[in-house]
DNA sequence: CGATTCTTTGAAAACAGTCAATCTGTGTGG
DNA sequence: CCACACAGATTGACTGTTTTCAAAGAATCG
């Protein structure tokens, strides 16, 4: 099968189940999309570049993070399939992204150029609407995790992160995990220790 | 001058400055917006309850925060003049709300209710645009705190505090600062020391 | 002023970070 | 198929930062 085919059903999918769309409409979408593969460990954005996409996952895994002066690597957010991922600072300002942007694991993606993409939301006003309802979702999710980062003991932190993505832990490095929740991989592993012994 | 008039018009301006409106189309925004005033430390939402509104600040300073287990508060936002507030979780899934807003100076909010909020936002088009650009603005900047929160130390939390927003921190307690960056007062009185010293 | 609130300071304790070594599991090439 | 290499996780000892608790010192406001 085709991949773009497949890959774009896949996006299809998550369409249909959030807007009504006419044959002609997707068929318009599918026009302006392409396929982007990578690789493991494989950039989608480095820091410095300016991003203009918007990037949709229909298998695999993303990370967006900074590193700091000491090298360190502090993950934003993670996007898996059926989920978005980009700068939109860097998008909205034309400005060199901060973040970098690689794959966790062998991933395939959706793109879209950003002027496609506004296109898009012109002529299809539930697709305008589904995007900023997604937007609306983020923040709310960003609300939240700023109030994990400021309120919550590394504990915490933790035990929150697997309630609120049950299975998501398992998927991705550990070491990950404690780069998201802004502690060390060492204190991740001593705070797990702890829990299963309660 | 009628206080609604007063505060109207710095909506209006604030508005004009943004989206082009007919005095029609403004009339009617008028129209579907209510005053509240608000002495300081007078509740606008209290957890528990379900917000129900948008409300934009035409003056005073309003915080959102938490309050944990121990009695803690955590804010999560500050929102002064021009600027917009409200739980948009609750808003949008109708829960109670687990934020507490309350006026850090004596305020005057403008108040719409959802519905009538949504009913702008379909009969002018150019009004949500601009919703949904402040939406855009709000979530790039909530990515840089969550950002800051996993990121920084205290010393460089509150540095990049006072750079972001210059002359805010001394409009109030500096115990709120801390409380918005997660440190304790005690450790931002320290760093605060150290900073001058430098 | 007097009362309240906020900030600063000190000393001790708790927590998380650092560095280094060991352990575990996985996958690859000989 | 085994041995090795590698990445990731764990553990220990130590350090450093931040919190906690308590008290004293400003600042603010009625």
């Amino acid at each position: 099968m085709d991949p773009l085919i497949k890959m774009f059903s896949i996006f299809e999918a998550y369409l249909q189940q959030k807007i009504t769309l006419t044959p002609a409409e997707l068929e318009h979408i599918k026009s302006l999309s392409f396929i982007k593969k990578l690789r493991k460990k494989q950039y989608l954005l480095q820091e410095g570049d300016v991003w203009k996409y918007h990037a949709f996952i229909t298998t695999g895994c993303l990370r967006t993070y900074t590193v700091d002066e000491k090298g360190l690597e502090h993950i934003i957010s993670f996007a898996i399939e059926n989920w978005w991922a980009g700068d939109k600072e860097s998008l909205l300002t034309g400005e060199p992204s901060k973040f970098n942007i690689d794959a966790v694991e062998d991933s395939e993606v959706l793109l879209f150029t950003n002027s496609n993409f506004e296109l898009i939301c012109r002529e299809i006003p539930a697709f305008n609407n589904m995007v900023n309802a997604i937007l609306q979702k983020s923040f709310i999710a960003s609300q939240n995790r700023i109030n994990a980062a400021i309120s919550y003991t590394a504990e915490e932190k933790y035990l929150n992160f697997i309630h609120k993505y049950p299975g998501f832990a398992t998927r991705i490095p550990q070491s990950m995990i404690a780069s998201y929740l802004g502690i060390t991989p060492e204190t991740l592993s001593r705070v797990r220790n702890q829990s299963t012994k309660k």
